[in-house]
DNA sequence: AGGCACTAAGTACGGTGTTTACGCTGCCAC
DNA sequence: GTGGCAGCGTAAACACCGTACTTAGTGCCT
């Protein structure tokens, strides 16, 4: 019945990932999304297509349907298998809220290894291994909080949601300074002095007030991240 | 010359809206962009295209290509007309991180409507008036703060992702309610009893624990947002 | 050995954003 | 006034996308 298998509802895990009947394939799911995720990373989501990933593969375009129904699945393929990157410590950690943070700049690190993982995110994808792992882990974290098990997944969405959008922002800078070649300092100054022309039309006062107040210290953009972070963790688990 | 037209990166606000030879135009920018919000609104944002468009506004295809160089270009005046249906206080307020609380709040609700937004925001997007305007009155409430100029910049962009992201998230679960007709119960549950099968695999002994702990309170959605909120601006503003 | 589930591959279809070309409108300089 | 031409509207066509369908070959099972 092709109609439960085109259906993009329902996770690709659930179905079979090969029968046991005919030819050995020559590839697998993994692979196939591993291969999806060079091309994402390098060239960007976009370029991203059934056919540039046969072609990466060294096989027919169509090939690719006899692992995966449609790409919407290979797109959670790609979303899980990053999300198994995370590193757990072996032993459970005695300081949750530690642990918690060194798991959100992991979050961070990865959103930015793979900048366009928070674009694939826009809504709430199946659960898949790696993904399972993670709310497991952090689950454990949370377990002393006293926390009912709604509020418990709001807050793994929450910080996961954070530490993703905080690398991909990082991950865009990233780029933007690698094409152009500019340093930090000026990129930080420039969504500033592009506001610059639009204070000059004297319709923004509070643009003009920022360029006459002096700059006091400069936090870094990782030194920012930590600070929400804590007090994000803080306001979830009361502290 | 075709080059500047086309070229994506540069917004397209610096890019005159008409000349003033020939007849006039039958449509504008903004009635474009309307028409784009109307039918991501309501068929969501794979819904939008430029043939569909141009069908809701009765005139030919190719003819938005005379108001906007690009897709692209129309998906910026989406965003930043979005961004305009923030309502501001006449007279500035007194104090300021009930000030910013109501304008994330507000972000939430807009996300809500258009949920779309955060899908659409991937990357920085060009800065439009009704985004000037919003980051002009953002930094006027952060005027006292002391901070630097990149902190302030860096605040407003962490606030603004956690309140879309939020957002767009209570629309997803509105979404699937309307769809299912679910109520929110068991909304919140789903998650719970679909980790369920991962734990009774026996390798998830968190996911386990968390059927056996009871639920001591229940947060509301709009709580647990306004309890991250606070702490964000309390961790971003010191106190 | 034969049947059949399965993989691999090619072709084709409907859809997308966009390019190119061309006709029409109406302001501006003369 | 009146021509010239910038700018608007439209149609046909192009390149590319995801994927349904068809055909051929492979190798486990009875």
């Amino acid at each position: 019945m092709a109609g439960t298998w085109t259906d993009t509802h329902l996770p690709i895990w659930s179905l079979p990932e090969r029968g046991e009947r005919g030819p050995k394939p020559r590839h697998s799911r993994t692979e196939i999304a591993a291969a999806a995720i060079r091309i994402a990373d390098t060239e960007g989501i976009a370029a991203v297509t059934m056919r540039r990933i046969a072609a990466d593969l060294g096989t027919g375009t169509m090939s690719l349907y006899n692992y995966v129904p449609a790409k919407e699945h290979l797109v959670q393929l790609m979303a899980d298998q990053a999300a198994g990157e995370y590193d757990y410590p072996r032993s459970p950690p005695q300081d949750s809220r530690a642990a918690i943070a060194d798991l959100a700049r992991q979050g961070r690190d990865i959103a930015r290894r793979h900048p366009w993982l928070p674009a694939v995110m826009h809504r709430p994808p199946p659960m898949g291994p790696g993904t399972v792992r993670y709310i497991d882990y952090f689950l454990g974290l949370l377990a002393g909080s006293g926390l009912d098990a709604a509020a418990k997944m709001e807050i793994i969405a929450i910080i996961n949601g954070f530490a993703l959008m905080y690398g991909a922002m990082q991950a865009a800078l990233d780029d933007e300074r690698a094409r152009t070649g500019i340093t930090e300092q000026q990129q930080q100054a420039a969504p500033v002095t592009a506001l610059a022309q639009a204070a000059a039309s004297g319709n923004y006062p509070n643009l003009v007030a920022i360029f006459t107040t002096p700059a006091p210290r400069l936090r870094t953009a990782d030194e920012m991240f930590d600070s929400c972070l804590i007090r994000l963790i803080d306001g979830a688990l009361g502290g």
